[in-house]
DNA sequence: AGCACGCCGACT
DNA sequence: GTCGGCGTGCTC
């Protein structure tokens, strides 16, 4: 027997490999398996039975094993990720690695080691001297880890030379898997003690003291109702140590028995309140309708439920989900960054408990390995979290949720396979014969076409939920500030204007909560000299590097790289002194704010405040708790419900606005009205939003005012359809990179000029640099390709024809397919 | 991807 | 002559 065996690498084509008869067993579909692969070992993924042996005009090579009893992988999730790899244009087992969870596959490592010899002979040798002090500081380590550190420009055959040198010793094994189930010792007595009397008898017949304590410990747990304590309780309680304990394994009386334990990062999180039961009004029951008929029918169906922020998304979400779980199907609710909307996993935790699975950006390997073993076992039946759990490993899939489906962090980049987790639901959703929700109250113009088009139904939310005493919220004021108009009028002084200052005031006087969005970290994003114009720019990334301020000192940093320099009191190229900071991050808006209302709390919530694992969550707490002003990035727009914020000011409304992507203003929108819709939940305190700005009069800031998105979608539409663009074309990017700018162009050009030939319908623009040029070292191109219509076929077609034509480019240098673009830079 | 092979220029 | 750069092709 043979079987087809899928590699997670990008070559576009399985490889067959014989089943040892002991194996045959194990070997299905979907399973991880180690095999060779020329001169090294790789974990594969079966993919079907294959050709009889005698067919191929090859020799065969064996499956050396089989790692799973239970299949990783769905037939389900089989065919999902190939329609994945042909839809964006990559390789199959690169689409099949985004399912695995990470650390879960094996390969060949090797493994260094300095030896005593004196490495005289590679002191001058460039790459060899690195290894060797890398080796030094590190002691003993993976040629892997060395290519990490030092570049990848380390050859084996280096490794190999050096080694008959024998400057470094190279050991060929294989990984271990990084990730396995944590298991716990529990204790338990030995069958032939397990009788009722049998603990008095051996307390008799026990001399120790420590000894009798543990048996003694252990029948109170058995009494108790847990006849396997965990070893560690035990002792505690009988106040012995594990000597003690190994004493009587020893002497065959009791015990060790492993355990699995799931790690489970909530545990720590305080448990939600159960949510209060109330009748839902009638748009929500109408849409909810809708959707469970579906599920009834177990009929394929996407929904589009376009509801104003506050109008109670989430509510019909968990009783569509409700329903599919009484139907004893299984769900999947998206969400955009887990850790920016807590509030809506706590709400979902309330309601469904153990049967839910939380995916956590946050969560170590260890964490998320058994998250995903509970979704694959059936111990859970709901998975939450960002883009990467539309590929969580359930079957009988009846719902999947994806809320604020019009946010860009959908779509993945790097690594490949660059996919659209919105897209990727519907798809999945519509090969389950599932439902799919998308839900937002600023849909992509994309998911409104769709809707036009009768692929989705467009559900609609048009009213705010009431609260326990009947009254609704209006939804805010939103006044805009014309920052130009400020300072003629000697109000703008710094970064927030007078009348912002005094709306700020005043909620702090009331007690009332205010939330400030500045799209920018740290305090100044460019620093300038006065007399040259120099500015400070990071050695590894063409940007300009951010002056940040921490316990009272200054640091330059690249939001790129993470490179961090010291602050120049002196221009480095004039000498000049006057160095100018320019520009307003959170940091210098937060100084401001301590002088314009000293005796308000202030929380400051961006990157980086939030870095340790419960970071997000702490803060939102403090500022549950009476904090006075929550200022931050665009973390704070999304989903965030705190019934004491009347205030939300937009520090510098246009900072979207300056990108040259045809998404800019959408995006501007769609963040300006979430950010508007944290303002005036609270029944009984009426809302006011205040957005400062340079271009009034910019469509983008109009309709957000209005609150109308209607008016905003039918201008902006009109636009994308004349220019061709998303939702009335399709757009992909081809980015080229490499540690050569000439190089980098040469291959840029090349394989653009390639793939004019095959272009057929499709416009092909560029290439030319990128919008950023250099990021860590590596130079960038990009080439934009466009067809009107509604099929990306034949953008799919050109590139793939164009990358089977040109090969794989040359070592160190990158081609990069993105179908379906989100950020055109 | 990662590696081997094989081709060229510049050094002992 | 050979070391090491880089383009090319292959992995069941």
């Amino acid at each position: 027997m043979t079987v087809n065996v899928v590699l997670p690498l990008p070559l576009d084509q399985a490889y067959t490999y014989r089943v040892p008869e002991a194996l045959v067993g194990a070997a299905q579909a979907g399973a991880r398996v180690l095999v060779p692969f020329r001169n090294r070992r790789l974990t594969g993924i079966i993919v079907g039975e294959g050709p009889a042996a005698e067919t191929l005009d090859f020799d065969v090579k064996a499956v050396l094993d089989v790692l799973d009893d239970v299949p990783v992988c769905t037939e389900g999730l089989l065919d999902l990720t190939k329609w994945i790899a042909d839809y964006y244009v990559c390789p199959w087992g690169e689409a099949l690695k985004a399912v695995l969870p990470a650390g879960t596959t094996v390969e060949t490592e090797h493994r260094l080691t300095r030896t005593d010899a004196a490495p005289d002979a590679w002191a001058d040798h460039e790459v060899g001297r690195t290894v060797l002090e890398d080796l030094a500081a590190h002691g003993e380590t993976t040629l892997a880890a060395v290519r990490k550190r030092v570049g990848p420009a380390v050859p084996l055959a280096l490794i190999r030379r050096m080694a008959a040198d024998d400057v470094v010793a190279v050991e060929t094994t294989l990984s271990d898997e990084r990730v396995a189930p944590k298991t716990e010792t529990h204790l338990r007595f030995a069958p032939a003690f397990q009788h009722k009397d049998a603990p008095d008898d051996l307390i008799e017949q026990l001399r120790g003291n420590k000894q009798r304590a543990v048996v003694r410990a252990l029948a109170g747990f058995r009494a108790e109702g847990t006849p396997e304590p965990r070893r560690t309780d035990v002792m505690e309680r009988a106040d012995a140590s594990y000597s003690t304990v190994r004493s009587l394994v020893e002497k065959g009386m009791l015990e060790l028995v492993e355990k699995e334990v799931m790690r489970s990062p909530l545990d720590d999180l305080p448990a939600p309140d159960p949510p209060p039961d109330h009748d839902l009004l009638p748009a929500q029951q109408d849409a909810l309708d809708a959707v469970t008929d579906a599920v009834d029918a177990h009929r394929y169906g996407t929904f589009l439920l376009h509801g104003i922020t506050g109008s109670g998304k989430t509510e019909v979400y968990i009783r569509a989900l409700q329903a599919v779980r009484a139907r004893g199907r299984t769900g999947i609710i998206l969400v955009p960054e887990i850790a920016l909307t807590p509030q809506t996993v706590q709400r979902f935790r309330a309601h469904f408990g153990d049967e839910i699975a939380v995916l956590h950006s946050q969560m170590n390997m260890g964490e998320r390995y058994d998250a995903w073993r509970r979704l694959r076992t059936g111990e859970a039946a709901i998975a939450i979290g960002p883009r990467s759990a539309v590929l969580a490993p359930l079957e009988d899939l009846g719902l999947i949720v994806v809320d604020e489906e019009h946010e860009a962090s959908y779509k993945q980049f790097d690594p490949a396979p660059r996919y659209h987790a919105r897209d990727v639901a519907v798809m999945r959703a519509h090969r389950a014969d599932a439902v799919c929700i998308l839900g937002s109250a600023t849909p992509s113009l994309e998911s409104t076409m769709n809707a036009r088009w009768g692929k989705y139904e467009r559900l609609e939310l048009p009213e705010r939920v009431p609260d326990a005493s009947g009254k609704t919220a209006a939804l805010p004021d939103v006044r805009v500030l014309d920052l130009a108009l400020q300072r003629k009028k000697h109000q703008l002084d710094g970064a927030l204007a007078d009348p912002l200052r005094e709306a700020i005031r005043t909620r702090v006087d009331r007690g009332e909560q205010t939330i400030l969005l500045q799209n920018r970290r740290g305090y100044a994003p460019v620093l300038e000299c006065e007399d040259c114009g120099w500015a400070p720019e990071c050695q590894s990334c063409s940007v300009s590097l951010t002056l940040h301020r921490h316990d009272g000192g200054e640091q330059l940093r690249c939001h790129y790289c993470g490179y961090a320099a010291r602050v120049p009191r002196q221009c480095p190229e004039c000498g000049g002194r006057d160095i100018h900071q320019i520009g307003t991050g959170t940091q210098r808006v937060e100084a401001e704010l301590e002088e314009v209302v000293p005796d308000a709390t202030i929380l400051r919530m961006d990157r980086d405040t939030t870095r340790e694992k419960h970071g997000h969550h702490d803060l939102l707490r403090r500022f549950e708790n009476g904090a006075d002003i929550l200022l931050g990035t665009q973390m704070i727009a999304k989903g965030l419900d705190f019934s004491r914020v009347t205030l939300v000011g937009v520090v510098d409304a246009d900072v979207g606005l300056l990108f040259p992507d045809f998404r800019a203003e959408e995006r501007t929108f769609q963040l300006l009205t979430q950010v508007a819709g944290r303002a005036g939940r609270t029944r009984e305190l009426a809302g006011e939003v205040i957005l400062q700005t340079r271009n009034p009069d910019h469509m983008a800031l109009r309709y957000a005012q209005e609150h109308d998105y209607e008016g905003f979608a039918e201008e902006a539409l009109a636009e994308r359809r004349e220019l061709g663009y998303p939702p009335f074309g399709h757009v992909a990017t081809v980015e080229f990179r490499g540690p050569d700018e000439d190089r980098v162009e040469r291959l840029a050009e090349n394989w653009t000029e390639q793939l004019r030939q095959h272009a057929g319908p499709a416009g092909v623009m560029g290439p030319e640099p990128a919008f950023i040029q250099r990021v860590k070292k590596q130079h960038r191109y990009r080439t934009l390709l466009k067809v009107r219509g509604g099929s990306p076929g034949p953008l799919q077609t050109a590139l793939r024809r164009t990358r089977d034509a040109h090969g794989a480019p040359p070592n160190g240098y990158h081609v990069a397919v993105d179908v379906d673009t989100q950020d055109v830079l």
